[in-house]
DNA sequence: TGTACATCAGTGAACGCGCGTTCACTGATGTAC
DNA sequence: TGTACATCAGTGAACGCGCGTTCACTGATGTAC
């Protein structure tokens, strides 16, 4: 274990690097997409695509897991700073749902490669992959509860486990984002609709069921 | 392109095979589990692991892709048998939705090889391989949605939108279980409880959508 | 400023390994007569 | 029933390949004086 876990050097003597772990993670982005996963690239292969040695990648990263760890958290960093941004548009009412969701397959439709790893490596790959997958979705299912419990406030009405439907959310659009990635870009639209639909029905239902009790914890 | 498809063969003359698919897609699942997933597999360990040489996989298989059809396929028969006979146990009311979860959790718990596959696979993988999965997912889809139109006459409540319903059910029941995969057994109740709550959030919310329309279509 | 030295980022060559796939084969089983 | 033959399921050996990892190295950069 080295003590320095900074991307920054140190630098306190000897020659600065002239490959950055950013080149090494650009490489790796170059090569994955709707058709390849992470777990799928060798070493080498990444090596190739950034134009070093092979084993120059371990002057930056211990082996493959830790740059799909690295590629996972800034994947899970850039969707959330995307959806923080839809949200800020429209805070009080329904249509964050709708805005949310339209900016999430909008970016999915761009082909943002960080953004198909994070909705695919869940389920495959080492424990290190998967903890670092679950942990950006336990983020985004924090974000979105705390939003649900604002909404309910705002407009009265009761809120039935926002922890559980948050959660019920963010699996779903995540899983549904997966499937919509293989499409073809004219069912985009169609497939939007299907989930800002699908997350109405968890919406209202929770809301109703919270009727009953009007408590927002 | 073989003109027979059938796993029976025609045997017009000639030696009975020794090997069967059977045993090669049992070797496999020998090999699977819960930190082991079927796209990682190469054929020399199924080979291996089924007692036979190499190349006498290609008797049965053209490739390791068209096993992990042939086992997506099974595991999807499988798990529908076994919801078929949970729905059977409760079929007018809410309870289906419990018994239905219940069944799928315990049969998850008691590490059946064949579910992890269904529930892990089908992001990663070949075209192929995706489909199969795909395939699975529609028709639990369908099954369910025609189950929501049966308990929405019953229970004399409308019902917004079935396939979609469905489909948001079926989608979220199976990400919620590859989550579920990894956990220790003494979390699975407590897991069942949330898939449950989520799912009546789904059914309650679909029943209020649908409330002002009372069409079943 | 100039010189001697230390550091260490990046490399080229090599390793052993497991892989998918091929080939020519062997010998048990089934068929024809 | 017995014999000659055809079929083809399964095999052992070999192939070339890309892999992750190691080693000893080189030479540009930074530091000390």
């Amino acid at each position: 274990m080295s003590t320095n876990l900074s991307p920054v050097q140190v630098a306190t003597a000897g020659r600065k690097p002239m490959i950055s772990r950013e080149d090494i993670i650009a490489a790796a982005l170059k090569l994955v997409g709707p058709h390849r996963s992470v777990s799928s690239l060798s070493l080498r292969e990444v090596a190739r695509e950034a134009g070093i040695a092979p084993n120059s990648f371990y002057r930056q990263f211990r082996d493959m897991d830790e740059l799909a760890v690295a590629l996972i958290d800034l994947a899970g960093q850039s969707l959330r700073q995307i959806i923080g941004e839809a949200r800020q548009r429209s805070r009080t009412d329904l249509s964050v749902v709708r805005g949310s969701i339209e900016a999430f397959m909008a970016q999915l439709r761009a082909d943002d490669r960080l953004l198909h790893i994070l909705l695919r490596e869940g389920t495959v790959g080492s424990d290190a992959f998967k903890q670092a997958v679950d942990r950006q979705l336990v983020y985004f299912e924090d974000e979105l509860r705390l939003d649900l419990i604002r909404l309910a406030e705002a407009n009265h009405t009761g809120l039935f486990e926002p922890a559980l439907t948050s959660k019920a959310i963010t699996r779903l659009v995540f899983t549904m984002g997966a499937t919509a990635m293989d499409l073809p870009d004219d069912k985009y639209a169609e497939m939007t609709e299907q989930v800002v639909t699908m997350v109405r029905m968890i919406v209202t239902g929770t809301q109703v069921l919270g009727e009953s009790t009007k408590s927002v914890r």
